[in-house]
DNA sequence: CGAATGATATACT
DNA sequence: GTATATCATTCGA
């Protein structure tokens, strides 16, 4: 069921972010365990990459992260206000991720309710969801081979063309590389089954 | 469309 | 050490 190690090792940012669609994040963390369908990726393809905090190989307190071994969380405060929640994969010292955008909820709405009381709608964006999954900055680091977060298979699977590919959001700084196909997302007319 | 909101990176003294 | 610009966004008008 969680993903093995090897999963997190074996695959740069655009195949986990393929990958990871169909995928479910888990959180057991304060107030109780919390589960979501991964809906939409975006993958960060390293020190090669203008939109990656690691570009050109820049290492700060905040990114050190990215350079851990495959396998570890990611989480960074985003305009002062949002959590944002990344997957590193690859070895040590080559900083690839992928920022999970969108899930679609599973498991334990009450909890998320408490966590989001003014939620309007779901889980829309990268900035919410961590919000209802209960994923703070406190959590960078955190190994996903763990028991507070993790990722499983479910056997939920998603066909090829069941995928949109796209450009990023939000990374006009960029500049040519905003343009890049990184961003994946499931087709919302494909059935994800519970 | 634009304010909110605060850590962080970067460029200074 | 201090100052300032900048955000991998969201929500409400």
């Amino acid at each position: 069921m969680k993903l093995p190690s090897s999963f997190y090792l074996e695959h740069d940012a655009c195949a986990a972010g393929r990958l990871l669609l169909g995928k479910v994040l888990v959180t057991d963390l304060d107030g109780g365990r919390t589960a979501a369908i991964i809906s939409e990726t975006e993958a960060y393809m390293g020190v090669v990459d203008r939109a990656s905090h690691a570009f050109a190989g820049k290492r700060t307190a905040r990114n050190e992260v990215m350079y851990a071994r495959g396998g570890s969380a990611y989480v960074y405060l985003c305009y002062g206000i949002h959590h944002l929640f990344n997957v590193v994969v690859l070895d040590a010292g080559i900083p690839h991720a992928v920022l999970i955008r969108a899930v679609v909820a599973t498991e334990g709405f009450a909890v998320m309710q408490q966590r989001r009381p003014q939620a309007g709608t779901t889980t829309g964006g990268p900035g919410t969801l961590t919000q209802a999954l209960g994923i703070r900055t406190v959590h960078n680091g955190e190994d996903l081979a763990g028991h507070r977060i993790w990722i499983e298979d479910r056997g939920i699977f998603i066909p090829d063309e069941a995928i949109i590919v796209g450009p990023r959001i939000g990374v006009d700084y960029a500049g040519a590389d905003a343009h890049l196909p990184y961003r994946y997302r499931i087709a919302p007319s494909h059935p994800i089954k519970p």
